[in-house]
RNA sequence: GCCCCCAUAGCUUAAUGGAUAGAGCAUUGCGUUGCGGACGCAAAGGUUAGAGGUUCGAGUCCUCUUGGGGGCACCA
C-alpha cells in the first residue's frame, strides 16, 4: 500500500523545486488538532519568506497546484496547508489494513542495509541492575522497527570478560571461598562488597566450599563468575523478552593487531611505559588515553576498537550501540580512534540517561561494587514483562527516570500498558462474539472492501461519526510512526501512539454499537483495522496483547 | 575547573522550529433497558526553572544565571 505522506511529499516536491526548496526544508506532518485536517504543512511559509511575499497567498496558489488530489486541501493561518482525506479514502484504507495485517506499517527504507545493534552488554561482574537493563527494551524495539523497514538487524551482546574489574571480583569470590573453608583470608582492597557475591559462591556449582579439593585461584574463580553471571544475564534479558543473535566476547578480539595498526598511523606515543592514543591536531586535545598499561596489558579502549573494527570487517553497513550516560566521555575517543584508522560514519552511539530507584521514599544508590543495587529480576518479578518495558520504552533516552518502585507495585493495574492492553481484549471480545455467531471477519472485511467501498457512488453512507474518524485517521499514521522512528530512534513514539489509538478507540466503542447496528460492516472494518494496528504497534513493542484480561 | 544530558500540572512525563503545550496517576462531579465499567464525559490543575537573543513563529535553536544527573582512570 502506498503511504498517503509519501504521496502528498511527491506532489508538495514538485512545487518545492520549482523555488530551489528540497525535501529537508519543510515539513509534511500529522496534525496535532483533527479539526485542521490530516496532514499539514508549512511549505508556504517557507516559500513565501523566500519569495518574499504573504503567506497566505503563496498558500492559496499552492493550493491551486495541487487540485486533483483524492483529499481536501485548504489554507490556515498564518499560512498552512492542511489536507483532509474523506470518509470514503478512511474506510477504503481500513480495508486495506486488514488485508494486509502485520504487513502493515512496512517499508522498504532500509533497502537490506545490514544493521549491528549492540546493547545491554554490562558488566559480568554482578547481577543486571535496573539502570543497565533500560538498554535492553530499547536495543530490542528499536531492532523490531528497522526489521520492518527492510534493514536486516543483528542484535549483538558483548561480554566483557577480560580486565581488572574481572580479577577483582576473582578476588572477591576468593576471599569468599576461603571464609567458607575455614581459612583466614582478608578482604581485597576495592573488591565487590556486595552480599550477591557472597551468595554467588554458593550457587557456582563447580565452586568448592567444602571438601579438600584444592581452591581454584582467583583467576578461574573470576572466570567461572562472569560466566555465570553471563548466563544470569541473558537470561533475564530472556525473560523481558529479548533474545540476542549473537553474544561476542571481549577476548576474541586481535587487539594488539589494531594497536600496531595504530602506531602505523603515528597516532600513539609512549609515556611512564604505556602506550596512549593521542593523535595530533585531534579534538580530543589533552585528553589522551592508554592503549597499553605499563604491565603490558590491553585496555577495555583498545580492545574496543579492535570490537568495533570487527564489526566493520563483519560486513555491516552501520554499528548502533546503545550505552549508559556512564559511557559518555567514551564516545569521542573509540570515534577518533577509528577514524584514525579510516572507519568513518560507521558507529552510532545512543546514550540513554540512567535510571534512578526510589524506594522506602528514598534513592538507591546503583553500585554493583557495593552491591546496593535493585536487579532487574527483582522488579521484573514484580511490575512483569509488559509494564517493566512498557515503563523504559516510555520516555525519551535523554530524560532520567527516577522509578519509585513501591509505587509501580501498588498502582501496576492502573499502568498505562493496562489501559492499551484492555483496548485490545475488547476488540478481541467483539470479534468473538461475530466469529462465533456468524460469518468469519475476514469474509466480511472483503465483502465491504470489494462490493460497497469499491463500487458505490453515492458516498453519503461514509459521512463518519468524529469518534469513527478520529480512530481511523489514528490508523492511517502507522507506518509514518514506524519509518519516523527508524530515523530519530525515538522509540517512545509508540508508546504514545498505542495510547492514543487505545483512546480513540475506547471512545469509538463507546458511541459507535457495532454488532446489530444498519452500520455494522462499516464499524467491523474499522474494528478489525484497529485491532490489526494495536498488535502491530504491540508486536513492535514487544508488549503482549491479550485477547482477554 | 572542563565536557555531555536534564529542568514542562501535586506526581511520572509527551510534544522532526509550527496552530489552543498533550497524556497517565492523584482530586471533584456525572454516565451502563449496549458488544467487557480495567471504560466514557466533564471540572480543576501550566508565566514550559530565570533573564536576554535569533525569526513570520521558540518548551524546542543561541548566550548567560540557578538547580540536578553523568563523565573527565594504566576501571569496564
Amino acid at each position: 500500500m502506498e503511504q498517503i505522506r509519501s504521496r502528498i511529499k511527491i506532489k508538495l516536491l514538485e512545487i518545492a523545486k520549482k523555488s530551489q526548496i528540497g525535501a529537508g526544508d519543510f515539513s509534511l506532518e500529522q496534525t496535532q488538532e483533527e479539526s485542521f485536517g490530516d496532514y499539514s504543512t508549512n511549505l508556504a511559509l517557507i516559500l513565501a519568506h523566500k519569495i518574499k511575499t504573504s503567506p497566505k497567498k503563496v498558500a492559496e496558489d499552492v493550493v491551486q497546484e495541487l487540485n486533483g488530489g483524492d483529499y481536501a486541501v485548504s489554507v490556515a493561518e498564518p499560512g498552512f496547508i492542511n489536507f483532509r482525506l474523506s470518509g470514503r479514502d478512511l474506510l477504503e484504507k481500513a480495508g486495506e489494513i486488514g488485508v494486509m495485517k502485520d504487513k502493515y506499517g512496512e517499508n522498504k527504507g532500509g533497502e537490506g542495509a545490514k544493521i549491528n545493534l549492540e546493547f545491554v552488554s554490562a558488566n559480568p561482574t554482578g547481577p543486571l541492575h535496573i539502570g543497565n537493563a533500560r538498554g535492553g527494551p530499547l536495543g530490542d524495539v528499536l531492532a523490531n522497527v528497522l526489521l520492518k523497514c527492510g534493514y536486516q538487524v543483528t542484535r549483538e551482546y558483548y561480554h566483557n570478560d577480560l580486565g581488572e574489574q574481572v580479577r577483582k571480583l576473582g578476588e572477591s569470590v576468593l576471599y569468599h571461598v576461603k571464609t567458607a573453608r575455614g581459612e583466614k583470608a582478608e578482604f581485597p582492597k576495592g573488591g565487590y562488597e556486595g552480599e550477591y557475591v557472597k551468595e554467588l559462591v554458593g550457587k557456582m556449582g563447580q565452586c568448592p566450599n567444602s571438601g579438600t579439593a584444592p581452591i581454584p585461584s582467583a583467576f578461574d574463580l573470576g572466570s567461572m563468575a562472569i560466566e555465570y553471571y553471563l548466563k544470569d544475564i541473558l537470561d533475564v534479558c530472556l525473560t523481558m523478552g529479548i533474545k540476542f543473535d549473537i553474544v561476542s566476547k571481549e577476548s576474541a578480539f586481535n587487539t594488539a593487531k589494531v594497536v600496531s595498526l595504530l602506531k602505523k598511523e603515528k597516532v600513539t606515543k609512549e609515556k611512564d611505559g604505556a602506550l596512549w592514543f593521542g593523535p595530533k591536531d585531534n579534538f580530543l586535545g589533552d585528553r589522551e588515553c592508554v592503549l597499553v598499561k605499563s604491565d603490558g596489558n590491553l585496555t577495555y579502549f583498545a580492545n574496543d576498537i579492535a570490537y568495533h573494527l570487527d564489526k566493520k570487517k563483519r560486513g555491516f553497513d552501520k554499528a548502533i550501540d546503545i550505552w549508559g550516560a556512564n559511557h559518555t566521555g567514551h564516545i569521542p575517543r573509540v570515534l577518533a580512534a577509528m577514524t584514525a584508522l579510516g572507519v568513518k560514519n560507521f558507529l552510532e552511539v545512543i546514550l540513554y540517561q540512567w535510571v534512578s530507584l526510589i524506594r522506602d521514599g528514598r534513592e538507591v544508590g546503583m553500585s554493583k561494587r557495593k552491591g546496593n543495587f535493585v536487579t532487574a529480576r527483582e522488579v521484573l518479578d514484580e511490575v512483569g514483562k509488559d509494564a517493566f518495558r512498557w515503563f523504559f520504552l516510555d520516555k525519551d533516552v535523554d530524560s532520567h527516570i527516577k522509578f519509585d518502585i513501591d509505587l509501580a507495585k501498588e498502582r501496576s493495574n492502573k499502568n498505562p500498558v493496562f489501559y492499551v492492553q484492555y483496548a485490545h481484549a475488547r476488540m478481541c471480545s467483539v470479534m468473538r462474539k461475530i466469529e462465533g455467531g456468524r460469518l468469519k471477519m475476514e469474509d466480511r472485511c472483503e465483502k465491504v472492501e470489494n462490493r460497497r467501498l469499491k463500487n458505490t457512488k453515492k458516498p453519503s453512507t461514509f459521512n463518519l461519526k468524529p469518534s469513527e474518524r478520529s480512530l481511523l485517521r489514528e490508523l492511517i499514521y502507522f507506518p509514518d510512526i514506524v519509518e519516523d522512528i527508524s530515523k530519530t530512534y525515538k522509540v517512545q513514539e509508540l508508546t504514545n501512539y498505542a495510547m492514543r489509538i487505545a483512546d480513540k478507540f475506547h471512545k469509538f466503542y463507546e458511541t459507535c454499537p457495532i454488532i446489530g447496528d444498519p452500520r455494522e460492516k462499516e464499524r467491523l472494518l474499522i474494528l478489525n483495522a484497529g485491532k490489526v494496528v494495536l498488535e502491530n504497534t504491540l508486536n513492535l513493542l514487544g508488549i503482549s496483547a491479550p485477547t482477554s484480561m
